[in-house]
DNA sequence: GAAGGCATGTAAATCGTTACATGATTTA
DNA sequence: TAAATCATGTAACGATTTACATGCCTTC
């Protein structure tokens, strides 16, 4: 049997293993955490339930709170070895970025100095607001954000968090030796 | 009129503006470039070529050259200007990562502590063989990858090999924190 | 009873990779 | 002359976003 797991699958079938129930409840996770590394939209996520309970990785049954009618799932016993095989296995290793400020710099011989320093210093804000969100999402984080337990995703946090602080750094570092001349000046177009 | 690019178009009025002329030329110097931010496939590139010509921002002619038969592209004025427009353009920021290594981590309270280990063992073999990618392109993109007087594309390389090693050194040292019983010792599943 | 959030989904359009097919030219 | 590389393209498939549609429940 084939154990390819598609890429919204790998976190829906992670979320499930951390406490999440439902379609609903995997977005609001990713929301609140993976979003910035791996996101997942709703026309996405509740096909691929379906698709997974066709091959037997998750269990459907009719949500036990009242209220609203809600699809609960839960791993079986298959799932739970598909998703552990996914997580220790070296071989994917997917990393894509598609980053349009770094293409912008590329280009930057295309460009006056001052549109130069105008896209860094949009790079810089960009990174502001990346850490406001990161931020916001720390304490939550800290706690567990699903159930207790939970350290790595705050791990995972702190990785972000160090990143754009670097990526900011390395912004200001370079709209400085640009500003100064001690990096190209770019010939007017 | 529409100045809306396509992700793939906006890598390619770039290259034609700095001296790639047919599509066999735009994804060379893509691969040597900006793959590892901003990729493009043949399957991708060809049709684009055509739909930017219908919509004027190319024109086409049969490649000057003896040998082969190519078409090769140049930038119109309309070309170039929907270009500038895009490349100054601070509204449109694109920022998209998928990361599995760090999706991995993020499930590390799945995990035993031994295979969260050997996952950022993993993590940094690949840092490894990026950096070691990159340091290949360094004198390429030093000397300016297709023509002369292009400065920026050695400056992005030299953020990407940045970047590299902000990853990998974050990876040893929680891989020592780890191992050292300094961050969380997982539940063993 | 109106507004806002909860919850589930579909359809269309876009975007992208992969595999395949073809043939010409250059180099060993 | 065989192999490698140049060069262009199509078809199939898979992934993803966006917009839309629906209706229930809770709160004001």
């Amino acid at each position: 049997m084939s154990s390819h797991l598609s890429p919204t699958a790998r976190v829906i079938l992670g979320m499930l293993r951390l406490g999440a129930e439902t379609g609903y409840e995997i977005k609001r996770a990713i929301d609140l955490s993976t979003r910035f590394f791996w996101s997942a939209s709703f026309g996405q996520i509740y096909p691929e339930l379906r698709r997974l309970e066709e091959r037997g990785l998750v269990k459907a049954r009719p949500d036990p709170r009242g209220g609203l009618k809600r699809t609960s799932y839960q791993l079986t016993k298959t799932g739970e070895s598909t998703l552990h095989d996914w997580l220790t296995d070296s071989d994917s290793y997917t990393f894509e970025l598609r980053d349009e400020g770094l293409l912008r710099l590329f280009f930057g011989d295309l460009l006056t100095r001052d549109e130069v320093l105008e896209n860094l210093h949009a790079r810089i804000e960009f990174c502001d607001f990346v850490l406001d969100r990161f931020r916001e999402l720390e304490p939550e984080a800290r706690t567990g954000f699903m159930e207790e337990d939970q350290l790595y995703p705050h791990l995972a946090l702190s990785y972000g968090i160090e990143l754009m602080e670097f990526m900011r750094t390395w912004c200001e570092r370079t709209l400085a030796q640009i500003d100064a001349g001690e990096l190209p000046p770019s010939p007017v177009p």
